[in-house]
DNA sequence: TTTAATTTTGACCAAATGGTTAAATCAAAT
DNA sequence: ATTTGATTTAACCATTTGGTCAAAATTAAA
């Protein structure tokens, strides 16, 4: 089999179709049969490339953790000015989640309902955390920002970025958003998030 | 049948146990012979009680919505200063979810899955909308805030207060933060959130 | 062209799962 | 004590589901 999936191959079909259908209807409402259907192919094949429904599950999570995240995350690696990162990071992880967005609610209830599956994540947002740290502390000293506790920062930062994403359906729908209108939310929230967060933070003279 | 659910009632060890499982495991991955386990009851007595999965399901989500939801969301209706009711409603909204962690991120999966379940909480939201909506424009009005899309506002703060416990795993996890000092990095967003808000909301003169 | 290896399929299987049923047990009323 | 109605159980059932297998079809190698 290999690691030479040429686009258009068998292989390729199947990853398409596990993650269109275990993203929406998870790991448990998912059927080997609508895969492959999807796939249009014979459900044997679903077992002939990938033994089983877990091993066919684990590859869609993981290939989601290891493109999605690192690509979201990447700015802070960056030796742009912490006001800047801020911002390209918000900006940068709404582009990201607007062209995968039923991913969050996915990947968040699949590690709820198995922490295990955290793996290598750990790391990352550990070295993200100390990085901002470094970041932090520096403008604290020099007196631009007031003491902020980092991972309240980061997860305030998230929270704010993520959420509509995770409430997409109840926003849209409690407060009537058509599609555009509801894009048009998020890009503005692309300004407003760093706005708030350094408004924050700035210690004013 | 009727609504006559003494405590320890069969009645109320299904739905004790059904809400445990559920929420755990999800509609799909819940098992009625986990449930009738739980309850420590035959399973037959369970669709005795409720008729299929499907019915018990939906009384374990209706009760979350119809008691969960409005609790949270009670300061909205009352006649405190906005400022008030901002610290009340993240200060009140954290210790109901820590009293129920599991719910948000199981809601908010169903909910996705299956956006039919929004039912009555759409016009909940609406009227939160429109009394906020009311009070920023006061204050707008009399030079105190500077103009803010209510939608916006309400989602910051949801997305900021709702975050922690979506990803509680992964904020444990990353950020290796034991049970107490996530306890307790909880409890600061209480002053936290409201204090971000207020800060960028406020005009200074 | 033959041969060998790979890919794909249809038919099938055992286990799991939601659901049913008839009998047994229990509580209340007569 | 007997009857009546609700509650609980064990044994079953039909269907769904993940998974297997041998054979057919296709592709690659000789």
């Amino acid at each position: 089999m290999g690691n030479n999936q040429k686009i258009g191959s068998t292989e390729e079909k199947i990853l398409e179709a596990a993650k269109k259908v275990f993203i929406q209807k998870g790991m448990y409402g998912a059927r080997m049969q609508e895969i492959a259907n999807e796939a249009g192919i014979n459900k044997a094949l679903l077992h002939y490339y990938f033994r089983s429904k877990d091993q066919l599950f684990e590859a869609i999570f993981q290939e989601a953790f290891t493109e999605f995240i690192p690509k979201a995350f990447s700015v802070f690696h960056s030796k742009k000015p912490f006001e800047e990162k801020l911002k390209l990071f918000v900006s940068n992880y709404i582009d990201v989640l607007t062209a995968n967005s039923y991913l969050p609610i996915f990947m968040l209830n699949e590690i709820n309902q198995n922490p295990d599956r955290l793996g290598h994540m750990v790391n990352m947002m550990g070295i993200v955390r100390d990085k901002v740290s470094v970041e932090l502390k520096i403008n604290e000293e020099e007196g631009r920002y007031r003491a902020m506790d980092t991972v309240q920062l980061l997860s305030l930062v998230i929270g704010m970025t993520l959420f509509p994403y995770l409430a997409k359906p109840i926003i849209k729908g409690a407060f009537s958003l058509d599609n555009e209108t509801f894009h048009a939310f998020l890009e503005e929230r692309k300004i407003l998030i760093p706005e708030i967060i350094l408004n924050y933070l700035k210690i004013k003279n």
